[in-house]
RNA sequence: GCGGGCGUGCCGAAACUGGUAAACGGGCCGGCUUUAGGUGCCGGUGCUCGAGAGAGUUUGAGGGUUCGAGUCCCUCCGCCCGCACCA
């Protein structure tokens, strides 16, 4: 008998699945659309295209396949994509380091996944492919700005931004390692620059409540989003510097504890701040602190267990509800970044504040309580979030309960316009401007005359100019190219300069989904039937590392492409699944740790089904898991158990019907392969519960091989084991295609993926008899044969036969009899 | 600190609505096949006592509800991930 080989077999499949191009699927109005099965977008997040794949693309890859297979064999019409997040700096400061071109390098990584993908045998619609870094596509990512940008959703302003003073760049955040340049290693700092922003903020609100239209999307990603976006209720009050005549508004989530604000303080960024010190004695005291703080990295500032500092300003504002004059600080606890760069600080109900209250000996005063326990001893900050505490200390207010006494003294301001109700959110508008080159750049022109011009779209793409010199030196390697950056104004004709920053890459990847499913199009960004048609994606699948950014910024794009009136949805995902990290030994695979794994090693030894079985049967996908490489024996054992099966099933018996009433063993290995369809099709179904599945169609053909040598023997139990042995190839085909189209053709005849998916029959579920399990106070004493249908006190008087039940309950006292039909039987004796 | 997840054999893990704890895989032990094997097939394997039948015991710790708890409730401990001076 042959052995099992599983290169020869997957080299004869994936030539066939190429040459038919079988995973091909037909936009509406396209020939060969057939518009009689429901449309199912499978898809998982693209990669980004360095050197060649790792595990963790083969999980993913294989985790979404199983996926695509299992729905197109239920009917569906199921578009199954892939691209390539092809610009970022990976490219770029490899280009830095040996001068070779960004895109040479991305295009080899490209090749080289290309490359595997096919030989992972993953079924992708091949004529659908992108990749970010293509002129073809990245038209039309300028083409998306260019719409934002006059919807006022993309706009430039000065911004704070990472500065490293020895390499005289700007950093992006990733380069940026505990506050020091990831290159050099010099202590970061912040400078203010012209900037590109996308107004995400605007869609805040509509990103929190649209979690309501997610079909099923992991909780934790949705509480992560819920937390990043932050959304606080509260006020906004007014506070007045009367010597300067500065309002200083503040936000507060505590408006019930206007009464207790001791003092006020501001942010060292806070534009005021100069302005407040001066002429009172203390701007060089205030000039140091700000300094220092400016100078210090966010991670400094934030340090835990650091002490509160701060200066004063020798100043008061007034407090709007007591006209009460209190002194104002210029302390770093405060973030210019959040609400108005300034607060009153309550210091008996904030912790914050009542650090710093401490250490500045400043008043404390209580202005909530406890309905009854009085004011609570002053040595920490009393936070207030049980329910029912009073007003305590606050004039006409004092007694009412704290929950009403945020609304009352919120309309109270704003009666005397010193307030109104008002909403805070942590998230910030999103800035994409990169001074890189290896990214998509930024359709603007620059006009003495005529200030900011957008490239009129019959421009597009604005291409990426060759240079070769990629070093960043403050400012983008585009601005080097001087025969690029000098251009024409598009609308008056004048001498006017190109924006040279280019774009993060997350703007490349917020839309590409869309783009798949019109790829080809020159004319428009995408034809709204196709994406009428296909979106939203109903399936998508990826790492958790991408549960906040990646996954709001495409939540962004697509409503602000809904708005703009380019698309019909709202959301684009429908549902979620996010895979867990392999890890080997424990650790994080990393070439310097020298544990990692190859997959293009793994095909080579052991094939592309087993490799994507074993990612699968490893432990639940989204738990993540350590690679055994005694494992992936395992499975490759269990692939060659199934091969040699069907082998000598296709030699050693011939095709036929299956006689409609089997008894013995056929009946067993016929009811254990519906039992095995039930339990795949449930697992796969009920929350990627792959590897359970397998383990199924491994029980199955445990099953096939204990029972086999007594089958051989008549026809019906030679069709049992036909039967049963196509069923595992065709449960097993989502993880390994290949085998198990080999293994179907040859028993079948048929093309497995032309197959429906199995259903189980209910009727061949069952069984005539059933073990009945025993207990006695609980405690398992004995199992029993029983038949199926047996009534209760049969059951009661098959247990009480029982010699072992006897034993226990003989001398003493039944006091009741619990019986669950078809299962146990329990006796409770005294 | 806030939010989320998790704790079960030697290891990865399983257990649908409370009903045989440990399916499946690995590892280990043994048998058979083989000239030989690191191949294949079969069997065993939570822990303790026992020759055995069997008994006791076991899901991070403690308590509770129940005829019956890995699963439900309360208290506590430990680990992992995300955010973090967000007013």
């Amino acid at each position: 008998m042959a052995r099992y080989d599983p290169h020869a077999i997957e080299r004869r499949w994936q030539a066939i699945w190429e040459d038919e191009g079988t995973w091909q699927v037909p936009n509406p109005g396209d020939p060969g659309f057939d518009d009689s099965k429901p449309k199912d977008y499978v898809l998982e997040m693209l990669p980004y295209p360095s050197g060649e794949p790792h595990v963790g693309h083969l999980k993913v890859y294989s985790v979404g396949d199983a996926i695509a297979h299992y729905r197109r064999r239920n009917g569906f019409q199921v578009v199954h994509p892939m691209g390539y997040d092809a610009f970022g700096l990976p490219a770029e400061n490899n280009a830095i380091k040996t001068g070779e071109h960004p895109r040479d390098a991305t295009w080899r990584s490209i090749e080289e996944f290309r490359r595997q993908f096919r030989s992972w045998g993953i079924s992708i619609d091949w004529t659908r492919e992108v990749a970010t870094c293509d002129p073809a596509y990245y038209r039309w990512t300028q083409w998306i700005f260019l719409r934002m940008f006059e919807r006022g959703l993309a706009y430039r302003t000065e911004a704070p931004v990472q500065w490293c003073p020895n390499d005289q760049t700007v950093l992006a955040n990733e380069q940026v390692i505990d506050g020091h340049c990831e290159r050099c290693g010099a202590l970061v700092e912040a400078r203010s620059l012209e900037q590109w922003f996308f107004r995400i903020t605007e869609y805040a609100d509509r990103l929190l409540s649209d979690f309501d239209l997610l079909e099923s999307w992991p909780e934790h990603v949705v509480t992560m989003q819920r937390n990043w976006i932050g959304r606080s209720e509260g006020a906004e009050v007014t506070f007045r510097c009367e010597e300067l005549e500065i309002d200083f508004p503040v936000f507060t989530t505590r408006p019930d504890t206007l009464f207790g604000a001791t003092f006020f303080v501001v942010a060292p960024e806070h534009p005021e701040v100069e302005r407040l010190a001066a002429g009172t004695g203390h701007e060089d005291a205030v000039r140091a602190y700000v300094d220092e703080a400016i100078r210090s990295s966010a991670e400094e500032r934030g340090a835990e267990d650091r002490q509160k500092t701060g200066v004063p300003l020798g100043r008061t504002v007034t407090n709007p509800v007591n006209g009460e004059r209190i002194p104002m600080f210029v302390a770093d606890y405060v973030l210019m970044e959040y609400g108005t760069g300034a607060i009153m600080a309550v210091p008996a109900h904030d912790q914050r504040d009542f650090e710093f209250a401490r250490a500045f000996d400043l008043e404390i005063r209580q202005v909530v309580a406890p309905p009854d326990s009085g004011e609570a001893p002053i040595d920490e900050a009393f936070l207030g979030h049980t329910a029912g505490e009073v007003l305590v200390n606050s004039g006409s207010f004092d007694g009412m309960p704290a929950t009403d006494a945020k609304r009352a003294i919120t309309n109270w301001l704003a009666e005397r316009g010193l307030g109104k109700a008002a909403v805070n959110y942590r998230l910030r508008d999103w800035l994409l401007s990169r001074q890189r080159y290896w990214g998509c750049p930024i359709p603007i022109v620059y006009c003495d005359r005529c200030g900011i011009v957008p490239v009129p779209d019959e421009d597009l793409p604005v291409e990426l100019p060759d240079t070769d010199d990629y070093a960043p030196k403050g400012q983008s390697p585009l601005a080097a190219v001087t025969d690029w950056v000098n251009t024409e104004c598009p609308r008056c004709g004048g001498p006017a300069t190109r924006e040279t920053d280019t774009m993060d890459t997350f703007v490349d990847s917020s839309w590409y989904f869309i783009r798949y499913l019109d790829p080809r199009n020159s004319e428009r960004p995408w034809d709204r039937r196709a994406t009428d048609y296909w979106m939203p994606v109903d399936q998508y699948i990826g790492g958790v590392e991408h549960a906040i950014l990646h996954l709001m910024y495409a939540r962004f794009f697509t409503k602000a492409l809904a708005d703009i009136g380019e698309l019909s949805v709202q959301e684009p995902f429908a549902s979620l699944f996010t895979q867990g990290m392999i890890t080997r030994g424990g650790a994080k695979m990393s070439k310097s740790k020298g544990n990692t794994v190859n997959p293009a090693d793994l095909v080579e030894r052991h094939g592309a089904d087993t490799a994507r079985t074993y990612v699968c049967f490893m432990g639940p996908p989204d738990r993540g898991g350590d690679w055994v490489d005694e494992g992936v024996e395992g499975v490759h054992r269990f692939l060659s158990r199934l091969w040699r099966l069907s082998e000598e099933v296709v030699e050693r018996t011939a095709a036929g019907e299956m006689p409609g009433d089997l008894g013995g063993a056929a009946r067993e290995l016929v009811a254990k392969a519906h039992w095995a369809i039930a339990k795949v099709t449930r697992d796969i179904e009920q929350g990627f519960q792959l590897h359970t599945a397998i383990a199924a169609a491994m029980e199955l053909v445990n099953k096939a091989y204990e029972l086999k040598d007594a089958l051989y023997d008549d026809a019906a139990g030679a069709a049992a084991l036909r039967f049963a042995t196509a069923t595992a190839a065709s449960l097993i085909f989502p993880f390994a295609p290949h085998l198990a189209a080999e293994a179907y053709e040859s028993l079948e005849g048929e093309r497995v993926w032309e197959q429906p998916w199995p259903e189980a029959d209910e009727a061949l579920l069952e069984r005539d008899t059933f073990t009945l399990i025993v207990q006695v106070n609980g405690k398992l004493r004995d199992q029993l044969e029983a038949a199926a249908g047996a009534p209760e006190d049969e059951l009661l008087r098959l247990a009480r036969e029982s010699e072992n039940v006897r034993r226990h309950i003989d001398g003493r006292e039944v006091v009741k009899e619990v019986v669950v039909p078809g299962k146990l039987v329990n006796l409770v004796v005294r």
